[in-house]
DNA sequence: CGGCTTACTGTGCACGTTCACAGAAGCTTT
DNA sequence: AAAGCTTCTGTGAACGTGCACAGTAAGCCG
C-alpha cells in the first residue's frame, strides 16, 4: 500500500498536478470548484506532501537545527534549556518547521554539525550556550541564517540574539544586598567565556566599584558541584563574608550546601542570591532569592529573529529583555 | 556558489556517479584507485550528500522523531528528559540519523504528529511519557516502528519499551523504611495512568500488604507543587505518619517543603524517600534518599530497540532494568 | 469585432540521488 | 579455447514535487 502522491490527488479530483500544487502552496489562482474537489480528494486519499521531494526543488528543508554546545556531562543540568526547547518547537510547528537537535560538545560532534548545516539540511540554526571562540562559529559563517539564545561573546554584531539584561540583573541583586546592609559581598561567577559569566560580574562590579576585590570573587562552571567548590574556596579566603551573589540558581544550590557544611546560617550569617529563577530556586532550603530571567520571552524572541531571517530579512536587531528581583528567603 | 553534487564529485574524480554513490553507501565493489580518487574529490569539493534527494529514492528520511506527550506546562519540569534526549541524539548521530522533536500535548499537536509520521517523514518514533489511552497510539499503529522509554500502559505487548523495574524500586524503598523501624508509612504516587504511577504503588503494597491503606496514600502528577499539596493532605489525614515514600524526587522536594511548613523534622520525625535519583535529589535539604533508575541505560536500550526495528527486526523484547537504593540523609 | 486584461489550468523540466541492469576486464575452471 | 566466475564500472530510469511557461476562456473596453 503506497502512500498517495500529488498525482493521485489530482486524478481523484479530476484536475492536474499543477492545480493541486497551487492549492497546497497558497497560490491565489485556484477556482472555487477546483478547490473543494481537491480538498475532498486530499482528505479521501489521506495525502500528505512528501517533504523530500519538495525540498529537492525548493532548496528548503522545512527544518531548523538547535545546536547545543555544552560539553556532554553538563548538558541540560540546567533546567533552563527546557523552556527554550519547548517554545522553539511550538513556534516552529506553527510554520510547519520541525526542530532537529544536535550536540556540539566535542570535535566530532562539531564536525557533524558543520557537515549537516553546510550540506543544506537546515533552513536555520539556533545556537544555544555557545562559548566564545567556538570553532563552530567560523564554520557557520556561510550557510543558512543563525541566531543565538543569549549573546555569543565576540560575535555580538554578527550573530543576532535575544538575551536577558544580565548586567542589570546583577546590579539589582547587588544593590539589594547593599540595601540590606551587607558589608562583605562575595560573588561566584559563571565561566568567563560566556555572556552570563562576564556580564553578571560586570553588574556586580558596577555597584561595588573597587570594593569588588579579587579576594571576594570565585569562578564556577554553572554546575552545582562547581558552586559548592567555589563557596568553600570563598569561605577560606574571606571567612568574614556576609553575602554571596551566585551567578546561577544551580550553583547557588551548591553554595548553600557548602555554607551548611561550614555551619553558616542562611540568610542570618550569609545572604545568598541566585540568578535565573529556575525550578531549583524553589526546591532548595531556604528557597532562593534570585533574579528572574524572562526565559519564555527570550526563547520567543530568539525564534522570532530566526524566522525573520529565514523569511529574507537581511538584518535584525538583537533584543535585550529586563530582569527582575525575586525575593524569597535566602536573602 | 552552488553546492557540489554527486556529479561534480564524479567529474573531479574521473569516474561516474555510480561509483561515487557506491563508495558513499559502502558497496564493496569499488577499486582502490577509484576509492582514493573519489575520497580526494569529496574533500576537495566539500561535497555533502543531499538527503532530500536520497530520501526521495530510498524512501527513508534519516530521522527519528521523539514525541513528548506531557501537557505543555509540566513538560520538562522533570530533569530526567535531559538524559534521554542526550543519549538519543548521540546514538542516532552515530548512525547518521537526526533527532526531530515534537510535542503532543494537545489535540492540535497530536494531529500534527500523526500527519508527520504518516507522511513518512520519520523512520522511527520514540515515545516519551505517553499516558494510557492516548489517541496518538491508535494513529501510530501503521507507519514506521515506534518504541517507548518506559512502558505504555495497555500497550505493553504492542509497543516495545525499555524501563526501570519500577515495582522492584518501590519495594526496595519500602523495605528500607520497614528496616528502619518506621511504622506508619505513607506514599505519594504519580498519576495512575502512567507506569511509574501504577507500578511504584504496587511495589509499595507488595511490602506493606493490607497496612497500605487508602488513608496513607495520596496522588500527585509528578510536579513539585503536586508533591507539596499531597504531603499537606497526608499530614491532615494521618498526622501520625513517620515515613513517606514519594514516587519522584521532584515531588519529594515539594513534600519536604510541606513537611518543613508543618514543623516536622526530616528524617527525625518523618523519613522521606524519593524515586529517580535525579539532579534535584542532591539540591534539596536534606539530600534525598532515593531509588536510582539507570536512566542512561534505559535511554540507550530504548534507542537500541528502535534501531533494531528500523533495521528490519520483526519483533523485539522489552527490557527491564534493575533499580538501586541510594541512601542519603532524608531517611 | 479586435485587442487587452484577468482568472485559471495543464505540461515539461529540473532538483540530486539510488538502484537495477548491462557490460568490460581479468582470472579460473572445464 | 570456450565458458563461467568475480570484480568493477557506467547508464538510464525513477522517486514526488514546484516552477516557468504556454495556453484557454471569459469579461471588458474602445
Amino acid at each position: 500500500m503506497k502512500r498517495p502522491t500529488i498525482h493521485d490527488v489530482a486524478a481523484a479530483a479530476g484536475v492536474s498536478r499543477g492545480t493541486v500544487s497551487r492549492l497546497l502552496n497558497g497560490d491565489k489562482y485556484v477556482s472555487p470548484a477546483a478547490r473543494v474537489a481537491v480538498e475532498r480528494a486530499i482528505s479521501e486519499t489521506g495525502y500528505v506532501v512528501n517533504r523530500a521531494a519538495r525540498s529537492l526543488v525548493t532548496q528548503r528543508t522545512g527544518s531548523v537545527v538547535m545546536v547545543l554546545s555544552e560539553p556532554h556531562e553538563k548538558l541540560f543540568e540546567d533546567p533552563n534549556y527546557s523552556t527554550l526547547i519547548r517554545v522553539a518547537i511550538r513556534m516552529l510547528a506553527e510554520r510547519d518547521l520541525s526542530l532537529v537537535m544536535m550536540l556540539a560538545g566535542d570535535e566530532g560532534d562539531r564536525e557533524r554539525v558543520v557537515r549537516y548545516v553546510r550540506g543544506g539540511h537546515a533552513d536555520g540554526v539556533l545556537l544555544v550556550s555557545t562559548h566564545a571562540g567556538d570553532p563552530l562559529l567560523d564554520a557557520l559563517r556561510t550557510g543558512p541564517p543563525a541566531v543565538s539564545c543569549g549573546a555569543v561573546i565576540g560575535r555580538e554584531t554578527v550573530i543576532p540574539y535575544a538575551a536577558a539584561d544580565e548586567r542589570l540583573g546583577a546590579r539589582q541583586m547587588t544593590e539589594y544586598f547593599v540595601r540590606l546592609g551587607r558589608r562583605r559581598i562575595a560573588m561566584i561567577t559563571g565561566p568567563m567565556d560566556t555572556p552570563g559569566g562576564i556580564q553578571r560580574l560586570e553588574g556586580f562590579a558596577d555597584v561595588l566599584g573597587r570594593k569588588a576585590t579579587q579576594r571576594l570573587i570565585a569562578h564556577g562552571d554553572w554546575t552545582q558541584a562547581s558552586g559548592e567548590r567555589a563557596m568553600a574556596e570563598l569561605l577560606e579566603r574571606a571567612p568574614d563574608l556576609d553575602a554571596v551573589f551566585v551567578a546561577s540558581d544551580l550553583m547557588a544550590a551548591g553554595a548553600l550546601a557548602a555554607l551548611r557544611a561550614a555551619g553558616r546560617r542562611v540568610p542570618d550569617d550569609v545572604a545568598v542570591g541566585g540568578f535565573d529563577d529556575s525550578s531549583v530556586a524553589v526546591s532548595t532550603h531556604p528557597p532562593l532569592t534570585t533574579i528572574r530571567q524572562p526565559l519564555a520571552e527570550m526563547a520567543q524572541e530568539t525564534v522570532r529573529l530566526l524566522l525573520a531571517l529565514i523569511d529574507g530579512a537581511g538584518h535584525v536587531e538583537p533584543v535585550t529583555l529586563p530582569t527582575e528581583l525575586v525575593i524569597r528567603e535566602s536573602a
